[in-house]
DNA sequence: TTAAATGCAAACGATTTGCAGGCGT
DNA sequence: ACGCCTGCAAATCGTTTGCATTTAA
């Protein structure tokens, strides 16, 4: 996502919400989208660490929590031990995760959510939402 | 799952790996296999002190370890902080979580794992295995 | 000015581990 | 007897929180 983009949402939703823009919160968000998201708070914490060793641990992870509670970002636990946290696009997607290399794609299956909500009416419930984690080796790590 | 079956199971995973069937195990293990799974440690854990409150928590966590380790039992993060685990009967099935009650529903569906692997293919990746849980609100508890 | 944000360290909840004694085999 | 198992408490790991101090607005 583009700075210019991240960072009017933010604003607005600090402004929204009486918070603050803080050089930190800034600084976070920068790297984040710059990484694209699929980092946990450890990953983050170093790269931002990189450019001010002063920041701590705890404003990163209050920063996270920030950008899920604005919307820009998602926090998911892929079986890890950590949460990991990715840009929020507005629109729902799964994931393909490779066990080998750990990368992660991004994918949206119409025809599998509709049999989502078959499978959900079938049992009397309405579905608030899902996750769906397909894990496995990708083309390169298969070589 | 029959209390023949699964201790028979036990036993030979056990002496396999020469380690015993103590009475602390088996006491865990029958609470899990009546609750029919799908209990965290700390609900196994209150069962089980019910019959025998010098059992100690290490205990649970790591006989729910054998159990995972013999393949008896799976182990799963439903969202939630602590691990839930369930029976396993061999064959794959995915969840419906109410996110009201914690009511766990399985199920399985072919087509769905039919498009599964279609989109694994698609991205180049060999499918080892998959989550899929989706939340929502049950009959009950849409009252 | 003033309430929110920060860094630090202590607190937290779930789980693991080290150890001295207990108990299957 | 041997060595795995146990209960206990202390340790660990990721994350959150209290507090005194800084800082955005």
């Amino acid at each position: 996502m583009e700075e210019e983009v991240w960072l009017g949402k933010l604003e607005v939703y600090l402004k929204k919400n009486g918070l603050r823009l803080t050089n930190q919160r800034q600084l976070i968000a920068q790297h984040f989208f710059q990484a694209d998201g699929h980092l946990d708070m450890e990953s983050l914490y170093t790269l931002v660490k990189l450019q001010d060793s002063s920041v701590g641990q705890a404003t990163v992870y209050r920063t996270l929590r920030v950008l899920v509670e604005s919307g820009l970002a998602n926090q998911s636990t892929f079986g890890g031990a950590s949460a990991r946290y990715e840009v929020a696009d507005g629109q729902h997607h799964d994931h393909l995760i490779c066990v080998t290399c750990n990368k992660i794609i991004e994918f949206h299956h119409e025809s599998i959510e509709r049999l989502q909500d078959e499978v959900a009416e079938a049992h009397g419930f309405v579905l608030e939402s899902h996750k769906m984690e397909l894990f496995g080796q990708c083309a390169n790590c298969r070589g």
